[in-house]
DNA sequence: ATACTAACGCAACTCAGTTGCATATGTCAA
DNA sequence: TTGACATATGCAACTGAGTTGCGTTAGTAT
């Protein structure tokens, strides 16, 4: 999925563009993969593996967490998709669509995505900086604060999805 | 321990300081915590909770795992550790002296800690995009590339200690 | 229609981390 | 120094995420 990161393709286009790259690693076109593509758009935060198995059991109650996780290790492999790992120590899972960074409301958990991404000077002011590397490759950068809807509301309960 | 964390103390202070508060909080000074604190000192990276049970076993074979989970809760209630997590998704322990960023080696999971933070600007342009966030205090960032000893090697087995 | 292979479900397992309870030990006051 | 009390510790049992092996089901290509 080389291509498309470099150029931040659209959710939409590179949902598309995945679908292909399964079938040409010999995977099949099922309803499951479907269910599971139409979770991992919806983008508005990075989704945990019981999250999305909380979501693929409205339409399929008896979905075994087994094929869940196949699948997503499939999806994983090719580069489809990334964990990320938050504040709250739970594996995240979000469609790896290129460099992005997140701020993260403290109070109720909500993601919002940074699609721009300027750390390339500052990546080369670490290598400088450093006694013991050669090289500096990628880098997971998170923002915490607090978001518009929690900053108004008075009593302030975590409703972070688990 | 908010006025350590803003003056960046060399990690010996930050010990005694802890150890101090660790009193005023009601623990007792046992050699438990001594051996605690001087694996977390070797900072060379952060520990997962398996490798801190492994090297405190040296000392005191028979250690209970609850105990050490116990007190590590207890360090981290009292924020003289944090908790972070690097890409391979353990959770890693280490001594909360302060913002600071890590460059970790793809290859070996060796960490270097960078002590300068000049992130503040960048914080403010973040609040600028956003649509939905009122404020951003804290965030973390690691960079991750290939140390000089790993890119010396030939032959790149990672040796991460889980 | 058939054969092949990926997808799926199920049961059993591993392993990190937690909880309740009983015992041991450090600390402080008398 | 002793005794009382709270903290620290060990142990057993538990929880819950994630994995593995195996037999069955169902896409897909010929």
């Amino acid at each position: 999925m080389l291509y498309m990161k470099e150029n931040f393709m659209h959710e939409k286009q590179f949902v598309e563009h995945a679908k292909k790259e399964l079938v040409l690693a010999g995977h099949r076109q099922t309803e499951f993969l479907e269910n599971l593509f139409s979770i991992l758009s919806d983008c508005k935060k990075p989704h945990s593996v019981q999250e999305i198995m909380r979501h693929l059991r409205k339409q399929h109650p008896q979905l075994n967490k087994t094929t869940v996780y196949r699948q997503l290790q499939t999806l994983k492999n090719l580069r489809i998709t990334k964990e990320i790992c938050l504040n709250d120590g739970t594996r995240r899972i979000e469609l790896d669509t290129g460099d992005h960074h997140h701020i993260v409301c403290s109070v109720c958990g909500n993601v919002e995505h940074m699609k721009r991404c300027s750390m390339s000077r500052l990546k080369n002011r670490v290598l400088a900086e450093s006694k013991n590397f050669s090289s500096v490759d990628t880098h997971h950068l998170e923002f915490f604060g607090v978001c518009k809807t929690c900053s108004k509301r008075k009593k302030r309960s975590p409703v972070i999805e688990q």
